[in-house]
DNA sequence: ACCCGTGCTACGGATTCCGTAGCGATATGA
DNA sequence: TCATATCGCTACGGAATCCGTAGCACGGGT
């Protein structure tokens, strides 16, 4: 019947898995910005143009949707006065990002470059 | 010339940041599937389809990049058998992952739900 | 009445991601 | 030798996300 030879079954092998918490912080924590964000708060609180300035002028957006994300989880809130500041929530996951500077300088120090742009998606002509 | 009122510039303000280490690896790290490609390999090696297993049936083209970017990080590589495995800077990064898995275990039993999935965009009326 | 700064939204175009199909190489068995 | 199976990996079209720019509504200062 079929013209593959081989259904090569890579789904169907998963049936039930709870769906773990770190299941869902590395989702939505693996979004773009979202570990630069909490990065930037470390050090306290920022207003939004002042987070943007320093996440590379990131689109207000983006921006505006991760810090929406960061909310609903607890991790970031926007105060009154003085812009966005971690939770007590938000501060221990901040601490989580510590070894890992301690990680990155010396990664740096190794000499290794950050991977450089993806290829160019192959354009046809118009 | 502009009909705008203020630039309100946000832009211009850094001028020769030195792109630390740290920049540069929240930022690889920040794409999808990255954290998670790492977080599966932490028990051992795992052959190309059986890490897509794991990773919610990723598909073969973004698993294939993100492989690829590891790998030029130095963080993982292709071993002759067995398919993928943390190399050593690898693993020290893996063990940064472990207290964020205690994190998100405490975050997950106080009732954090994961940011649901975005709004679509709002697409006006035809 | 301005001027300026706040958080935040609209929207079109560029980029990235996904889902499916399949290739070349290698291994194993009949 | 031929068929089958699995390996890592690629092609490609469509969907989702991201970016860059412009600008709104509100409030405080002068």
């Amino acid at each position: 019947m079929s013209a593959t030879r081989t259904p090569r079954t890579v789904r169907a092998s998963r049936p039930s898995r709870p769906t773990r918490p770190i299941m869902a912080v590395l989702d939505w924590l693996g979004r773009r910005w979202a570990l630069r964000v909490l990065w930037e708060l470390r050090d306290g609180a920022l207003a939004f143009r002042a987070l943007q300035e320093r996440c590379d002028a990131v689109s207000p957006t983006v921006l505006n949707e991760r810090l929406r994300e960061l909310r609903e989880a607890g991790v970031v809130e926007l105060q009154a006065v003085g812009g966005y500041v971690l939770t007590t929530d938000g501060q221990a996951l901040g601490a989580v990002l510590l070894p890992l500077h301690r990680w990155a300088e010396q990664w740096g120090r190794r000499g290794r470059a950050r991977p450089e742009a993806r290829r160019v998606r192959t354009r046809r002509a118009p």
